[in-house]
DNA sequence: CCCGGGTATGACAGCGCTAACATGCAGCCT
DNA sequence: AGGCTGCATGTTAGCGCTGTCATACCCGGG
C-alpha cells in the first residue's frame, strides 16, 4: 500500500530539496537549547514571559548558531510585517532625507523597517510605487503631501491602513496629517519682505501645476502681497523645481521682464542660492537692490554670501512625529488630532 | 472518536480567526476564474506557459478583485525575496541618492525592491543595519566603500550572498566592486592645480580616519603634489565631512595658518562652495589669489560665483552598473571582472 | 486502435514561523 | 486530600504562496 498522504515524505534531518542549504531555523536553535520552537520565538519577541534560566540557554544557542529569524515566515504567520512604506517625491533633495531619517530613527528602535520609494512628484507614479509596496504587507504608510490619485485614497481607506501624510496640512486627511502650513509660510515671507520695504515682488519656483506644496507657498505669498498693497508678484515658473540650472536662467528672465523687482521669493533654497549667485554675476546687489528669501534652510543657506534669509521647516521633526503617531496607533494608544501642525520659522540672515 | 488530526478544522469559507479580514487571496482569484491557485500563480509569474484563454480569465479576475499577491508568502515558499539590501553612509547627501536611483531604476524593472539603510560612516552601524536587514532574506547586498567590519565580511562570504561594493575600488573585494579610483581622482586634482601654477596647496575635508574614500583622495592628492615638487599640502581635517559650517571655520583657520596658500582641494563640493563663499567674505580672490577645486559635481557647483571646478563622479552609473551585475548573476549569466573601474572626470570651470 | 510525446492544468506538501489552545506543575486555600 | 490559580512551556494547525510531481488531454504515427 502507498504511504498515507499525511505522512511526511521529506524534511527530515537530511534536509528536503526545498530547504535552503545551511540556513539555520528556529527549530535548530530550539534543539540546541533543549526547548521547543515556540519558546525560542518567545525569547526573541517577548523575553519577559520566559523564565530567566530558559532565556539564557536560548540566547546562548542563538548566539552560537548565529540565528537570524526569517521575517518572511514571521510576517506570514503573524500577519504583521513590521514594515512601513514611505513615498517621497525624490531622494535627491536633502529635505526629504531629513524626514526619512526622522522616521527611521523612531521606527527602528521599535523594530520596524522602512521601505522607501520616490514618486518624482507624480501622483500616478506614486500609485504604482505604492502598488508594488503593497505586496510586502506594510502595516502603515507615509505619503508626502496631500494630493494623491483617487485610486490611492480609495485603496488606503478600504484597507484601513494607518496612513500619515507629511509636509502639508489637509482639510480632509486620508487618516493623519503631520505637516506645516505652506500657505502661511508664503504669507510670512511676504510680510517680511513688505516690512523691509519691498514694493515689487517676484517669485521663482516650480510650476504650480506640478508641485502642490510649492504652489501653496506661492498662493500664500501672493495673497499677502495683495493684502499689503504691493504690486502683484511677477512669477517665473520652472519645469524642474529644484534645478539651479533653471533658476539661473529663470532669474535672468525675471530681471529682463521686470527690472524694478526689489524682492524675490524662491520656492526653495537651491533656487535661492542659484539666484543670489546669478545676481552677483549681473552685479545686482543683494539685499541692497534686491532682497532674496529662500525656503527650506538647506545646509548651505547659512554660508553663501550674502547669507540666505529663508524659512526653516521641521523636516526631521515631521518624520519623528509621523513615526510616533503610527507607533501610538499600533500600540493601541490615544489617537490625537487628525491634523498636526508643526511650526516653521523665518530665519533672518543677510539676503533680506 | 475525535476528529483525525489531519482534517481541516478551520479555514473554510467562513474564514478562520487568523485570516486577515477582507484580504483577497490567490484562492479567491482562482475560484472566480474557475482555475486552481497554481494556475493563477503561473499567470502572474510566467504568463507564457499558460493558455491564452485561461490567462485572460485569470487577469480579469485579478483586476476585478484588486488582487495583490502576498510577497511574504511567496518569499517563504520560493525562498526568493526579490529584495536587495543597500547600505549607504547617509541619505542627506545627494551623491548617494543618485546611486540609489540608479540601482532602483534598473532593479525595479526586474521586479526587485530595495531596502535602503544608512551607516553614518560607521562600520559598526553598518553591521547592525545589515543584521536587521538579513531577516528579510535579501538576495543581494550593495555596500558603500570597501572598509567593512570583519564580522560583516565573514557573514557575507559564508552566506554566499552576491555583494557589490560601490564608490571605491578594492584589491580584494568581498565579491564584486563597482567604483572609481579615489586615489587617482586626488592625483588628477593635484595635476590640474600644479599646471595652473599652484605652489602652496591645501586640503579641506573630513577626518581621514572617519572617511576612507575621502582619505584616499587626500592621499592621491598629497602624493602627486610631492611628485611635482609642490610644498606639502596644509591639511585641515573636519569632524563632519559634509558640513558647510565646519568648512567655513576650517577655511579661516587654513588661511590663518598659511596665508600663502594658492590652491585648495576640498574633499567634496559642499565644502568647496562654503570655502568659495568664505573666501569672498575675506576678500580672497578666487581663482586670482587662490584656486579652489571641489569633488562630486553637486547640482549647485556649476552655478556658484565663481563657477566651481570639480571632479564629476559616476553616481547614477555606479548604481546602474551594480544593479546590472547583480541581475546578470541572478540570471546565471557571465560573471565579468571582479572589480569594475568607472571613470571620473575633472570639470574645469572658473574657480581653478 | 494504441502509444509516445508534448502541452496545459491540478493536487499536495511544505517553506519557517506564530496564534491559539493545551498541559504540567507549583503553591495556596478550603 | 481535592481543587483552584497562575505561570512556564508545549502541541497543533495554519498563514498564502510555490516546487514538484501527477494527470488529463490532444495530436500524429504506426
Amino acid at each position: 500500500m502507498a504511504r498515507a498522504p499525511w505522512v511526511k515524505t521529506s524534511g527530515g534531518e537530511a534536509g528536503s530539496r526545498r530547504r535552503q542549504r545551511g540556513r539555520i531555523r528556529i527549530e535548530d536553535v530550539a534543539e540546541l537549547a533543549g526547548v521547543s520552537a515556540i519558546t525560542v520565538s518567545r525569547v526573541l519577541r517577548t523575553p519577559a514571559i520566559v523564565a530567566e534560566d530558559t532565556r539564557r540557554r536560548v540566547d546562548e544557542a542563538v548566539d552560537r548558531l548565529g540565528y537570524v529569524p526569517n521575517l518572511a515566515a514571521g510576517t506570514l504567520a503573524s500577519l504583521k510585517s513590521r514594515l512601513v512604506a514611505v513615498v517621497v517625491p525624490t531622494l535627491r533633495s536633502s529635505v526629504y532625507a531629513d524626514t526619512i531619517q526622522g522616521l527611521s530613527d523612531e521606527l527602528s528602535t521599535a523594530g520596524y523597517h522602512l521601505m522607501v520609494g520616490y514618486s518624482g512628484y507624480s501622483a500616478e507614479l506614486e500609485l504604482s510605487v505604492f502598488r508594488a509596496f503593497m505586496g510586502r504587507q506594510p502595516e502603515a504608510v507615509v505619503l508626502t503631501g496631500v494630493e494623491h490619485s483617487p485610486a490611492l485614497r480609495r485603496l488606503l481607506r478600504k484597507r484601513k491602513l494607518p496612513t500619515v501624510e507629511i509636509w502639508d496640512l489637509a482639510d480632509d486627511p486620508i487618516d493623519i496629517a503631520v505637516g506645516f502650513d505652506n500657505f502661511a509660510a508664503g504669507a510670512c515671507v511676504a510680510d517680511h519682505l513688505a516690512k523691509a520695504g519691498v514694493r515689487h515682488p517676484a517669485v521663482l519656483g516650480s510650476d504650480p501645476a506640478r508641485e502642490a506644496r510649492a504652489a501653496k507657498r506661492l498662493a500664500g505669498f501672493t495673497a499677502r502681497c495683495q493684502a499689503r498693497g504691493l504690486r502683484a508678484p511677477v512669477v517665473e515658473p520652472l519645469i524642474d523645481g529644484m534645478s539651479p540650472e533653471e533658476a539661473e536662467s529663470g532669474f535672468r528672465r525675471l530681471v529682463a521682464r521686470a527690472p524694478d523687482i526689489d524682492g524675490l521669493f524662491c520656492l526653495n533654497d537651491a533656487l535661492a542660492i542659484a539666484a543670489i549667485m546669478e545676481a552677483r554675476r549681473l552685479s545686482i546687489d543683494v539685499p541692497g537692490r534686491m532682497r532674496i528669501v529662500g525656503f527650506g534652510d538647506f545646509d548651505l543657506a547659512a554660508h553663501v554670501a550674502p547669507r540666505l534669509t529663508t524659512v526653516r521647516v521641521p523636516g526631521h521633526e515631521m518624520g519623528r512625529r509621523a513615526a510616533r503617531r503610527l507607533l501610538d496607533r499600533a500600540e493601541g494608544r490615544k489617537r490625537g488630532q487628525r491634523v498636526e501642525d508643526l511650526s516653521f520659522e523665518l530665519v533672518q540672515r543677510e539676503s533680506a
